[in-house]
RNA sequence: GGGCGGCUAGCUCAGCUGGUUAGAGCAACCGGUUUACAUCCGGUAGGUCGCAGGUUCGAGUCCUGUGCCGCCCACCA
């Protein structure tokens, strides 16, 4: 009889269309209104918005794999699941893409209006932002694309700019011409998070300038930036720095343009560096800009904003760019006899993140953020209301908290939230009196004109679990359920914006909600309980996947190719906790292999006879409890070990082990372990000896494979969803159109309980000792084996009984026993609970055994020595607890039996060591 | 200049509060199977836990120092 309808292997491209088909059609990525409001507990993540202008990358597919992951678990707790999905508007490189889009349509974006640019971009936005989002869905990602949110929608934008305007009423948003990070490509202000600092060969110049009042006398400075002499208005020394007392209050001349400027003393000046005097250009430094306040010094900005130089400069520089500047004017320094000297110098130099090339620090009018509630957004780490995994990563949100800076919010861009600032036409800009700030404008709109700039995207971003759960609107909030699924709990993402953005979201939400919410508590309005941090996925080499390597595999042909779940398996079994993860496609490939081992184990369950028809968990507990024998009790134990492993490295709640969760790699593998070793290489492979022997068991036989089967797939749907919600279907383990991480987990470990599958402590040592005494003789049983197993009751022995007589034989490969009086001293021997076993052995010990024997007893002694030692010592006696002797104790009584038996082999083979 | 992480088998990593003979997967090697398993199964070998001290009855695990590798932060021109 032959009942197998499945095909031979997983094809996974059919199953993936139709499962993904069917878990739309059935509704059942939607969050479930209806439970919400019966009282369910609530589980929310936030997906990271990928940028409009973002490509699928390794990053996307891991970290998706992992939110999937804990909301499908989520689901399948009963608990209400909702994962938030959305975009970024991704303000510069949105700007940039579309622009190059424009000029490639022949279209020059800066000749365009505001608005006709926008038009274009909204419309390149609406065709192409949604991308990402949709590819993945091929990983499975189950999350409702309904409740979507983009960063620039209407009511998205009003949480952002009621956000802007609230702050600035409180205080903590002004406006000040400012040095900030100047991008001289995007010709925009960016924030100090979007540099980063790059070791740069180049030189240190020394540079005379010659005092007014005493010509032939000079005045030294050192400089790494010569082309912005035209800046300088003053030199500096420290105050204390005697060389120099008598430069005090002179004048000198700048080289060029020709100009006196004061020599004045500040504390900020570093005696030690260079000839300790600095030259001061306050349009140009931070550094010099402050020296500039405190001195009441001038402002002479040498540059124009897209980084070549102006008028200020000298004539000779300007409109050239300011690298070409630097040589021009080191030669114009030595034509006017003012350059000193040069030596090699190495400096760290800001990069814009966004362009790759030299930030200029420039002198501007922006908008400033001073963070507001950095106390809270501290204790809300410290304190344990967020929790992070690893939980290292606490340091650097400290740290950066501790060190933080204002934040420039300004963009000169025009793709972004605008400003929500209008400046009284013909008034003065500087005067806080000629400003209206809100979200709809002044009601006399015409005598005002609004900022032109934009906010940063990090600034709306900021936002992220408020506006997308409807706040500040108290009929949003109610509809999106703000006060269910707020806090949310885990929020996934990458160390490499702790800056950008989870600590920006914590700030704002502890600002905003710890006004609002009145008498609540700090845990109560932390946007997330738990931050995950995934690693960053390199090659396997270790290096970052970047274009130019082209070491980065697209992620779409990948799962064309080996399939969603492979995918999935493949990423999540390289994932250590915490560190980089070296992506190989080797993974893939291991994952494909599981998937296929596990619809294999499925298909021969199916070709023992018809699926069942009980759907439903209760039922099939009982099926499989009934004429259980102590292998299955063994196997229920096991099962229900793995399960609850599984799960406690999941989602937590161990003993003992409290901060152990999200392992996702270890999670995966408990299963994994259990599935091959214990399932199908023991316990199928006994079921095959015992449907065919033993006929009458064949209903309770499959029965508890079903058991094991169907707990095993609703553990692994999480990871692999497409597959197992393919076999749950073809096993018939639930109702048609059923989805599977809908199902609840059972309660496993009290219907098993209830139907006394449990096994007993007898009976899990019994069938311990079995495996054991099988692996034992399987491994010294030689290739084509066809003697006899010898058995040798001892007196001690418990009686060997039919129930582990016969499989031990069949699984054996159907060898016959012959019970002997004593097993010869000279054949290898295993020992259990029920006697001695050994192979007939035809002839004396080879060379090979002897040998094995020797290594044996070597250890043996090793141990033995080991242990005595130990027991001998009356400290360790005294100190050691009791269960760690009672071990030694045990140790040394075990090897000297060993070490006794093995020696009468030798012996009883002639051999004499 | 600060800070963080890594260093355990050829490779990738586990190893929780110090406690029995340091584990897994992959690769290697040997053997078997190809009527569940585009495979699978069984087995073998492989480690002075970066180095040096210290604490302890006992250290991969704790402390100190140190060496490499990587990352982050920082206004010395």
């Amino acid at each position: 009889m032959d009942y197998a309808t499945m095909e031979k292997t997983f094809n996974f491209s059919d199953v993936e269309k139709r499962t993904s088909d069917s878990w739309l059609r059935s509704g059942s990525f939607s969050v479930d209104c209806a439970a919400i409001d019966s009282g369910r507990s609530c589980y929310a993540i936030m997906m990271p918005p990928p940028n409009v202008t973002g490509v699928l990358h390794m990053g996307h597919l891991l970290n998706n794999t992992l939110q999937d992951i804990l909301i499908r678990r989520a689901s399948q707790r009963g608990e209400v699941a909702f994962w938030q999905s959305g975009t970024d508007h991704a303000g510069i490189s949105m700007q940039v893409r579309v622009e190059k889009d424009l000029l490639s349509k022949g279209l020059d974006a800066k000749k365009m209006s505001r608005e006709e640019f926008l038009r274009h971009a909204e419309r390149w936005r609406d065709e192409h932002g949604d991308i990402i989002l949709r590819q993945l869905r091929r990983l499975g990602v189950c999350c409702d694309l309904t409740r979507k949110v983009h960063t620039l929608d209407r009511d998205y934008s009003n949480c952002v700019l009621r956000g802007f305007v609230e702050l600035y009423r409180r205080g903590h948003i002004y406006r000040g011409r400012r040095i900030v990070n100047w991008c001289p490509v995007s010709k925009t202000a960016i924030s100090d998070e979007e540099v980063f600092t790059r070791e740069v060969d180049g030189h240190l110049w020394r540079i005379r300038y010659e005092l007014v009042d005493e010509p032939g006398k000079y005045i030294e400075v050192c400089t790494t930036r010569p082309e912005t002499i035209g800046g300088d208005v003053a030199i500096a020394v420290n105050p204390n720095d005697l060389r120099y007392t008598d430069f005090l209050g002179k004048r000198c001349w700048r080289p060029f343009p020709r100009e006196a400027i004061p020599i004045i003393a500040d504390e900020a000046v570093d005696k030690s560096f260079g000839t300790g005097a600095l030259k001061i250009t306050p349009a140009h430094s931070a550094v010099d800009f402050e020296i500039g306040q405190r001195h009441n010094l001038p402002v002479r900005d040498a540059m124009n904003e897209d980084g070549t130089m102006n008028e200020l400069a000298g004539k000779e520089l300007a409109g050239i760019d300011r690298g070409a500047a630097r040589v021009k004017s080191i030669e114009i320094l030595r034509e006017l006899g003012c350059l000193v000297s040069s030596e090699p110098h190495r400096s760290a130099l800001g990069i814009s993140e966004r362009s790759g090339v030299p930030i200029e620090p420039r002198i501007s009018e922006q908008w400033f953020l001073r963070y507001p509630h950095i106390d809270l957004a501290k204790r809300a780490v410290e304190e344990g209301h967020i929790r992070f995994f690893p939980r290292r990563w606490e340091k650097t949100y400290i740290h950066w908290l501790n060190n933080i800076h204002d934040w420039c919010l300004s963009r000169q861009l025009l793709w972004g939230h605008r400003i929500p600032v209008w400046y009284r036409i013909g008034a003065d800009r500087q005067d806080p009196e000629n400003w209206h700030v809100s979200i709809d404008g002044p009601a006399d709109s015409e005598n005002w004109e609004r900022d032109g700039d934009v906010l940063d995207t990090w600034f709306s971003s900021a936002f992220w679990p408020l506006g997308t759960l409807g706040w500040p609107d108290d009929k949003l909030m109610e509809t999106r359920k703000f006060s269910k699924f707020y806090p949310t709990h885990t929020l996934v993402t990458g160390p490499d914006i702790i800056f950008f953005w989870v600590a920006r979201m914590v700030t704002m939400a502890v600002t905003f909600l710890g006004n609002d919410l009145k008498g609540k508590n700090l845990c109560e309005i932390v946007p997330f309980r738990n931050v995950y941090f995934t690693g960053i996925v390199r090659d396997n080499l270790g290096r970052k996947m970047s274009k130019s390597l082209g070491n980065s595999p697209d992620p779409i042909e990948l799962l064309d190719r080996y399939g969603a779940d492979s995918v999935r398996f493949g990423l999540v079994s390289s994932t250590p906790l915490g560190q980089d993860i070296l992506f190989d496609e080797k993974n893939l490939e291991l994952g494909r292999n599981f998937c296929t081992k596990l619809w294999n184990a499925c298909r021969f369950r199916l070709m023992q006879g018809p699926p069942s028809d009980r759907c439903d968990f209760a039922s099939s507990v009982a099926a499989a409890a009934d004429g259980a024998d102590v292998f299955d009790h063994q196997m229920a134990s096991t099962l229900l070990a793995a399960f609850t492993t599984s799960r406690e490295l999941l989602e937590g709640g161990g003993q003992g082990k409290s901060e152990r969760r999200y392992l996702f790699q270890a999670s995966l593998q408990t299963l994994e372990h259990f599935f091959r070793d214990d399932f199908c290489d023991f316990y199928v492979e006994l079921c095959k000896w015992r449907l065919k022997e033993l006929g009458n068991r064949k209903g309770q036989t499959l029965a508890m494979q079903d058991l094991i089967l169907r707990t095993l797939l609703q553990l692994l749907a999480p990871f692999m969803p497409f597959i197992t919600q393919e076999l749950w279907n073809q096993l018939n383990f639930g109702t048609a159109d059923e989805a599977l991480h809908l199902v609840q987990l059972p309660d496993l470990g009290y219907a098993l309980k209830a139907n006394n599958l449990l096994a007993t402590e007898l009976e899990l040592e019994q069938v311990a000792a079995f495996r054991m005494a099988l692996t034992q003789l399987r491994a010294m049983t030689p290739s084509g084996f066809c003697g006899s197993l010898l058995f040798g009751q001892l007196p001690s022995s418990k009686p060997f009984e039919e129930k582990f007589r016969r499989p031990l034989l069949a699984m054996l490969g159907n060898i016959g026993v012959k019970n002997v009086e004593k097993i010869p001293e000279n054949v290898a021997a295993v020992d259990t609970p029920w006697g001695r076993f050994a192979l007939e052995a035809n002839d004396g010990l080879s060379a090979e055994s002897f040998a094995k024997i020797k290594d044996a007893l070597a250890l043996a002694r090793r141990n033995i020595a080991a242990n005595r030692a130990k027991l001998d010592d009356g400290t360790f006696l005294a100190k050691a607890p009791q269960n760690v002797v009672e071990g030694a104790r045990r140790m040394l009584k075990e090897n000297l039996e060993l070490e006794a038996q093995l020696l009468g082999r030798l012996e009883g083979s002639g051999e004499v060591i």
